[in-house]
Parts: structure tokens; C-alpha cells; sequence
DNA sequence: GTCTATAAGATGATAGAC
DNA sequence: GTCTATCATCTTATAGAC
């Protein structure tokens, strides 16, 4: 990045620890440390740690849609775009060493009041929600059940899926969630 | 209870408080303040307060099963049995404000070398997947999918659905998971 | 804009009296 | 077994020098 790397170098390191460790396991001084910059720097680029956080799960957002984006434009059929998707997440967990989904740990972290949080994650599920209805529209063939149903099929799969990954460090269930989706196109 | 009622009053209160306010907001006061004992006490049935986390697991995943056990005793059809377990499910989800999962939230919050609750989490879910599958082998009639692809599609449809009852607070996708799996007996 | 130093409070856990 | 008092440490955040 050209402009305003420290902040993106916090974001990255935060991020990084967050998704790892937990949001309430790290603290601000580990941050600081692992990003080689001083408290106060910290606190001049954001407000609060819930700031961070939330420049954190913005960023991450628009990075998970756009590499979405660019493995799905290399793909024609749209069967394959549809279960191409289950890879993505599948790769995806693989790098991540099984952490599970980004969004839902923060959102099993914070308290209930904190609206900003659930509503940026409600966001980006609703996000996901329709661009697999996209996918889906153009991909139903059987119409063993129908769109909308498979629509909700494909995305309960899915965050099963994601969520067995978490839990077993091991992407067998996102890799039977495509395996039926497959089956139900 | 007759025996050890201070224990019970401590991982019930506790209990409560990690799943409302997250493992990591609650602190070990705040669980003496409100369950009405002094620290010492707390320190003197439990070793840690993730000895604390792990009775209150235990407890949890015995009771759960137990009210599983109980409600689909009172029904006959094996679909409907099978059914049951998502409207279990949802009322729970209502009775608990859409938390979620107790498990996958824990795991959300705890360090990644902590192996212990690890394996209680695992083993709660592996115990669930088995009990759904002695109900899908019993209910699957129409063979769209095998005995062992319906008792993915279940457990998966399942997990999505809780997964997004936590983030939307509604029970609207758990009732669209039991709808796609009716759909597929 | 970045730094050091520090504030003010919460954290998990323990010692020792009763 | 329960209590009060306390410990050492960590937390987020800020003040003020450079």
C-alpha cells in the first residue's frame, strides 16, 4: 500500500492476532509490539480497540468478496461458480489453519450491545446470502427444490461447514456440503 | 439439588453469564457477586476458572441431551422425531436469546492450545451427529440422498441454521434448514 | 505523528483469620 | 469451608516531550 501504511500495517497485525488468538485474548500491547510502533501511534490512527476491530472486519470483508470475485471470473459453467464457492472456503480454512469464520468468532466475542459489531456481521452474511441467490438462480437445473430453498441450502451448507471446520480443524464437512449441494443442482 | 448445591449454584451461575457476556467479558467476581459467595469459595470447588469452564460444559452438553432424549420421547414417527430435533433447536434458541451454539461460542473464545475444551467441544458434536444419524437411517424414505449424505445434510443444515440464529437473532433459518431436510426424507 | 511514561481500573489467584 | 484482604499482573487509554 502507497498511502497510510502504518495504519494498514495495524489493521494487518490486528487482524491477524484477533482472528488467531481471539479479539478479548489480545491486547493492545501486543498489537503495538508485533507492529513495531508506540501506544499512542495506535491510538492517533484509531479512537478505540472497537475502532480497530471494526476497520479490521471492513477490510477483511472486502478482501473475502473480491478474491470471491476472482477465483469465481475464471470459471464459466455456472454449476461450477456455485460449488467453486465451497472451494474458496475450503482454501480459505486451509491458510487459516481451521480458525473458522472470521465474522462469526468476533461475533461469539463481543457483548450484545455492541450493535456496530453484529450489525457489520449481520452485513456481510446478508452479502454472502445474495451472492450465492445470484449463483444459484443460474445454476439450479434439477429444481429438486427451489430456488430460494436451494439458495438457503447452499448457505446453511455452508455455515455448517465453516463451523465443523472450526470445530475439527479439518474441512471434510465443507468438503460433503459441496459433495451434497453437487447432488441437489 | 441435595448435595453440593454451592458447586451447582456456582456453574449455573457462571454457566449464564459465559454465554450472555462471552467467556472472556465475564470475570471471576462477577460470578461471586451474583451467585453470593466469597472468592475463596469459588477457589475451593474449582482449581481455575478454566476448571469452572469445563464443569460448566460438561453440565451443559448432559442437560441437552437429556431434553433431546425427553421431547423426542413423546413422539412415534421417525421423520417427526427427526424434525423434533430442529424444533428443539429453535425453542431453545428463543429461551436463550439467539446466543447460539454454547459449545461454538466457547471455542471461538479460547486459545487455540487449549486441547481440553477442545476435545468437549468436539466430542458434544460428534455425540450429536451420531444421534442424528440412529434418526436419519430410521427416516430416510425417499433415498434422494444416501443414509450418510441426509445425516450431513441434517447435522450441516442444522449447525448453519443455530449458526445464523446467532447472528440474525431469529430462528428463521433453523425453521428453513427443517423445511429443506422435510423436503429431502 | 511518533515516542516514553503513566494513569486508573480490572484480572485471576492466594494467604491467613475464623 | 467460608470469609476478608491482598498480590502481581494485565487491561485500555491518555499526557506531554520531541
Amino acid at each position: 500500500m502507497v498511502t497510510n501504511s502504518v495504519r494498514d500495517k495495524i489493521v494487518s497485525v490486528a487482524g491477524r492476532l484477533f482472528y488467531e488468538q481471539g479479539y478479548n485474548n489480545t491486547g493492545i500491547n501486543q498489537v503495538i509490539d508485533e507492529a513495531g510502533i508506540a501506544k499512542a501511534s495506535l491510538y492517533n490512527h484509531f479512537n478505540s480497540k472497537t475502532d480497530l476491530l471494526i476497520a479490521y472486519l471492513n477490510s477483511f470483508g472486502e478482501n473475502w468478496f473480491a478474491g470471491a470475485d476472482r477465483l469465481l471470473s475464471t470459471i464459466n459453467d455456472p454449476k461450477q461458480k456455485l460449488l467453486a464457492l465451497f472451494d474458496y472456503r475450503i482454501n480459505n480454512q486451509r491458510k487459516a489453519n481451521y480458525g473458522g469464520c472470521a465474522f462469526i468468532k468476533i461475533s461469539a466475542e463481543v457483548e450484545p450491545d455492541e450493535t456496530e459489531i453484529f450489525e457489520l456481521v449481520q452485513g456481510f452474511k446478508q452479502r454472502l446470502q445474495k451472492y450465492i441467490h445470484a449463483l444459484v438462480v443460474k445454476a439450479n437445473e434439477s429444481k429438486i427444490l427451489t430456488d430460494e430453498m436451494l439458495t438457503d441450502t447452499a448457505y446453511l451448507l455452508m455455515e455448517g461447514g465453516l463451523s465443523a471446520a472450526a470445530i475439527f480443524k479439518h474441512t471434510k464437512d465443507l468438503e460433503k456440503g459441496k459433495k451434497i449441494l453437487k447432488t441437489l443442482l
